[in-house]
DNA sequence: GCCTTATGACCGGCATATTGGTCATAAGGC
DNA sequence: GCCTTATGACCAATATGCCGGTCATAAGGC
């Protein structure tokens, strides 16, 4: 866990190798959008939790979870479920992708509608990884 | 897995007890909103990878997880890590949270700048957890 | 219509998340 | 300054995610 050993070489950059102790340990590398979204989204939770006056223990509480567990989402880690993390956000008032409740249905209908209009199995130049835009 | 038993008592509502097979298992329960959040976004995923034309087998591939995992995603579970569903969803193009990526990094800053400003430990009415608003 | 293959669903195993618990530190109310 | 307690960090035990693999089905190219 100390030192990047080696980056791997497979399928982009999604593995790499760590030392940890005096064992090599194979790890989950993850883009650097998809760990600025997590953690911009546990550091909104933190946000609302002090907003509304409730410490780590009372906001645990409330979601069902450990505090521990409460910790790593609110430190943006990658590893928590995205039940946990949701439902944490839920409680704290924190927007997940649109800005009220209400929208969501209708965003999820829209969005059925839409893959229902799109050929229900996909077979088009699938034989390669290599194109990217 | 199959009916819902007993839906518990701790906490709200976080907990029920579902029958599966002879044995009562204890299943963690999740608000609408949650729930919704995340199908949502599994739709959206899956509409972002019919896009690109691309099969799950494909998509696992580049995302370095297994097509199980995938299938749970597009599916909107709730037990994939948020680190996994972050990372397919910013390889089809799904906005996370902000329209583009350069609005996120400013976006941390002022989220931690507010953190700052408020207070380091939150001492206030904490007492009983029954105070909604 | 045939044939390839995308999809949905399931399984056992290993890896890891989650938990309850503890301890140390220090912030902030008094 | 004292005292309560919020926070950060860690651990062992257990629950559960994730993977490789498989099978059945059927969509869609030809």
């Amino acid at each position: 866990m100390t030192n990047i050993v080696n980056t791997s070489i497979v399928n982009g950059c999604y593995f790499g190798y760590f030392l940890s102790g005096l064992v090599m340990v194979k790890q989950r590398t993850y883009s650097k959008y998809a760990k600025e979204a997590a953690f911009l989204l546990g550091k909104h939770i933190k946000l609302g939790r002090k907003e509304r006056h409730w410490s780590e223990q009372n906001l645990a509480a409330r979601a069902g979870i450990s505090r521990a567990t409460l910790q790593k989402i609110e430190a943006g880690a990658m590893s928590p479920s995205i039940g946990l993390v949701f439902e944490v956000a839920a409680l704290v008032g924190v927007p997940l992708f649109e800005q009220d409740s209400r929208a969501l249905a209708t965003s999820i209908e829209l969005t059925q509608s839409k893959i229902a209009l799109l050929p229900k199995r996909i077979r088009y130049k699938t034989k390669s990884v290599d194109d990217d835009f």
